[in-house]
RNA sequence: GCGGGUAUGGCGGAAUUGGCAGACGCGCCGGACUUAGAAUCCGGUGUCUCGCGACGUGAAGGUUCAAGUCCUUUUACCCGCACCA
């Protein structure tokens, strides 16, 4: 093999010198917006998952410009977050520096890739020029009232010293550090995203996503639809409502659970039984989220004393309170029906509560309590023998009409908090006044500036907090003497929409250009892990959604396509990380093979939507199918151009045939992200090519343009190395500007096919013919064969199907 | 518990709407070249069988002329959510 990271080199100093990536908004052809997730720039390197994710994106995107559209594919950093600051935390390195210049070798790296990367339309979110205009998002967003400040439990992890978003929490630990996260409450900035809750959903039906990521978005969001029961206290003095999608079960109802932390249980606990309910209260508060989890199935509770009325048959239940129930969802109260729900159950069978059965199987048979399932109502009076859904309806009615409840509809997602206790992130932009109270930074003072000198070693309070040259300000209203919020603002906040800024990176009047942001969005084809199903993709859907109420925007979606790439695991199958000791490094195999190589074989060992753990044996494969190639193209590039008139023989038609095949079906590949399927096709091309020079009549003119042809389709997924195997073709312009081969119809009906032919479904024999004969006349040629014939003759033929120009069976 | 995914040779993985299972590659076996090896090239390679042929896509059943693909039941592993009323 010739190639190696020399040709690499060549050609990116060629392609900088042309300018050949550079971005041109009025060149011709539709636009096509193609982006990969940004990413993280912790480590100093790329890494294997930035290769996997990147390099075939990056094949994609030149697929699609040779495919005549005028690609936009930028690159940008999501530069603010924990690691830096934990790093900075560990060695001392102010997380300024180590960013930016892990940056700068990422961009390098990125750029030796062979990335079609416009450097002049990129984003570092850590920059002032970009944060500012995060800021400035929460602006609006504080303007049309859906950033708002609440005191909060909140998921605090004592070891990083900070509030973690529910996402961020996994099985009740952190999910980067793994300590216990506790519950403490403190004053938080939220953005209302519960607002959007509905169109979140609804939105979903029209994009091109992985039905699973869809179901994870609704999943998150978690509608349900139920209805509110309001509940009397027996003397009048008191009433609250409780949510239920089984109105059907309320005569069922043998008590109610409120959430300890409710308000409502300080107005009706009774005075004998305050003291139980305090200590009650103060005891579940000191659960953290994994006592919370072991305590799963040992559910506990008190009496509060108060008693409520069934607004249905007026019965008089008692009012328990219980860590089962959430404060959050809902109305943080529930009619416990034990017969007909398993918590409920539980409880009840715990504390020794009545359980009262009013719902019967369909089929009338004896069925186990608690019954979960829907069927028909009994012990309920005058809804007894309707089915669930009948009484459902007819309930509500009912209630309605006495102005004790009506239908309801409930989220499970909760409004975003977007507070951070920590250093580096953008400010939020929020003066503190004594006079004024809480004031929005006007738009014109804006960015927020992070201050550079910051002691931001964690002891529980915001590091800006004690920086006096940051907090100290002036209001902005009354001049007077004010205080800055000192926390920073969540990175989601920031890749909230960085998409639409790329287009636009430079403008520093506004975020983006109105005109230029709907001109070039939505993105059409979004690339990157699953593991944002649910924060990063809902987040950037909501702010869209936002902007586009503001007047900002013309569409309601960020991203039409979204495709997942898959994982590489180490050698091992196990996640690669540092302390497992498995992970593996592109850059030895660079060095070693050049980047194409590297690329080519991620591609073409794993199926990129799907990953799998990494194996190197396949490597020098992709050394051979680089050889060959080589090969072949010393061998054409004697060849006699010129020689014009020589007859096509059917093994010409035959590989004409082929060579138009591979060109559909690669480009259909490519199109889905099967890369290896694409080029597993472009080594059927070469084996056949040369199969035919094995052999001596060689018609060079049809070689050498299928040789030409081939090195094209290959372009996108090894862009140095077809562009030295290009210019050794004889071309002098680069092969990244050539199209897309076209795709000859009589070349592709040209030569031979096989029809199988199947007695009694099993596989007899195979019938040549011509490829561009009708489907009626490949009929003919078959019966006309001696052995369909002879089938005929012998057996009994009791069925005979024929699938057009697929395949022949008899039934006999 | 709920939701989703995966299962195909020794291995990575292919198989439009049901229509030739195992493309392409790795590995292995044989051959050519070589003093020898490496590299390269050629041929073979699902299982059983000398062969004819039979069997074969996690397991069991079903629909169909025809099932990896559709239906029912089931097993294993992976991922997401998880007391959501």
């Amino acid at each position: 093999m010739n190639y190696s990271k020399e040709i690499d080199k060549k050609w990116q100093t060629k392609w900088k010198e042309q300018n050949l990536y550079k971005y041109d908004p009025n060149a011709k052809g539709e636009k096509f917006y193609t982006l990969e997730m940004f990413s993280y720039p912790s480590g100093a390197k790329l890494h294997l998952g930035h290769w996997f994710n990147y390099g075939p994106s990056d094949s994609y995107a030149k697929f699609k410009k040779m495919q005549g559209y005028n690609v936009f594919h930028p690159m940008g950093f999501d530069a603010f977050g924990l690691p830096a600051e934990n790093y900075a935390i560990k060695t001392g390195i102010h997380p300024e520096d180590s960013t930016l210049k892990n940056i700068d070798t990422m961009k390098r790296q990125l750029n030796e890739m062979g990335g079609s990367y416009d450097w002049d339309y990129s984003v570092e979110t850590c920059m002032p020029n970009y944060y500012k205009w995060t800021q400035w998002l929460f602006v609006k967003l504080y303007k049309a009232g859906l950033a708002y400040k609440k005191e909060a439990p909140v998921n605090w992890c004592d070891s990083c010293k900070t509030v973690l978003a529910n996402e961020q929490v996994i099985n009740g630990k952190c999910e980067r550090c793994s300590s216990v996260v506790e519950r403490k409450k403190l004053s938080q900035w939220f953005f209302k995203i519960t607002d959007y809750a509905e169109e979140l959903l609804d939105g979903l039906k029209t994009l091109d996503w992985p039905e699973s990521t869809k179901k994870v978005q609704i999943n998150w969001i978690g509608k349900s639809e139920g209805a509110e029961v309001t509940f009397k206290g027996e003397s009048g003095d008191f009433e609250f409502n409780v949510f239920t999608t089984r109105v059907d079960t309320i005569n069922g109802v043998t008590y109610i659970v409120v959430a300890p932390e409710s308000e409502i249980v300080q107005k009706i606990t009774t005075p004998e039984y305050k003291e139980g309910v305090d200590n009650y209260i103060k005891e579940t508060a000191k659960l953290n989220e994994i006592d919370r989890l072991s305590t799963e199935t040992v559910k506990t509770g008190v009496f509060t004393g108060a008693y409520v009325i069934n607004p249905i048959n007026n019965d008089k239940v008692p009012v328990w309170i219980a860590d089962y129930v959430l404060e959050d969802y809902g109305t943080g109260a529930v009619m416990a029906v034990p017969a007909h729900d398993t918590r409920d159950y539980e409880f009840a069978k715990k504390y020794n509560l009545p359980i009262k059965r009013v719902i019967e199987s369909k089929d009338g048979s004896d069925s186990k309590l608690p019954y979960t399932e829907k069927g028909i109502l009994v012990n309920s009076g005058k809804y007894n023998g309707l089915t669930s859904e009948e009484a459902k309806q007819k309930i509500v009615n009912d209630l309605s009409a006495n102005n004790n409840g009506k239908n309801s509809v409930n989220y499970r997602l909760k409004d975003w908090l977007v507070s951070r206790q920590r250093y580096w992130g953008a400010p939020i932009p929020i003066i503190y006044c004594d006079r004024c109270g809480e004031v929005v930074v006007p738009e014109e003072d804006l960015p927020v500036l992070l201050p550079y000198n910051v002691e931001f070693r964690p002891d529980g309070e915001s590091p800006l907090k004690k920086s006096e040259e940051f907090m100290n300000c002036t209001c902005p209203k009354c001049g007077g003497k004010a205080k800055r919020e000192a926390d920073t603002l969540d990175t989601f906040v920031c890749s909230s929409w960085y998409e639409l800024r790329y287009p636009d990176a430079k403008n520093d009047k506004m975020p983006f250009d109105k005109e230029i942001i709907n001109k070039m969005a939505p993105v059409d084809t979004y690339i990157g892990g699953k593991e944002h199903a649910a924060m990063h993709l809902i987040y950037s859907r909501f702010m869209t959604k936002v902007l586009r109420d503001l007047g900002y925007l013309n569409f309601d979606e960020p991203f039409k396509r979204l495709v997942h790439q898959g994982m590489i695991l180490g050698p091992d199958g196990n996640k690669m990380s540092k302390s497992k000791g498995n992970t593996v490094s592109p850059e030895e195999y660079i060095e070693k093979y050049g980047s194409d190589i590297f690329r080519i074989y991620l591609m073409f060992g794993f199926d990129y939507k799907q990953g799998g753990p990494w194996d190197e044996k396949g490597i020098e494969a992709m050394v051979r199918y680089f050889t060959k190639i080589e090969k072949l193209v010393e061998t054409v590039s004697s060849y006699d151009k010129k020689d014009i008139d020589i007859e096509v023989t059917a093994k010409y038609k035959e590989l004409l045939r082929l060579k138009n095949q591979t060109i559909k079906a690669m480009g259909t590949d490519i199109d889905n992200f099967q890369f290896n399927t694409a080029i597993a096709r472009s080594m059927e091309l070469l084996n056949k090519i040369n199969e035919i020079l094995r052999e001596d009549d060689v018609n060079q003119k049809v070689i050498y343009n299928t040789v030409v042809t081939f090195i094209k389709l290959i372009a996108p997924l090894a862009p140095h190395f077809a562009e030295e195997e290009w210019e050794r073709l004889g071309y002098t312009t680069s092969v990244h500007k050539e199209a897309w081969p076209d795709i000859n119809e009589s070349e592709l009906n040209g030569g031979t096919k096989e029809i199988p032919v199947q007695v009694n479904g099993k596989l007899k024999m195979r019938i040549c013919v011509d490829a561009g004969m009708s489907n009626e006349e490949i009929l003919k040629e078959i019966k006309n064969t001696k052995e369909i014939i002879e089938i005929f003759d012998t057996c009994n033929v009791k069925k005979e199907i024929y699938v057009p120009g697929k395949i022949y069976n008899l039934v006999v």
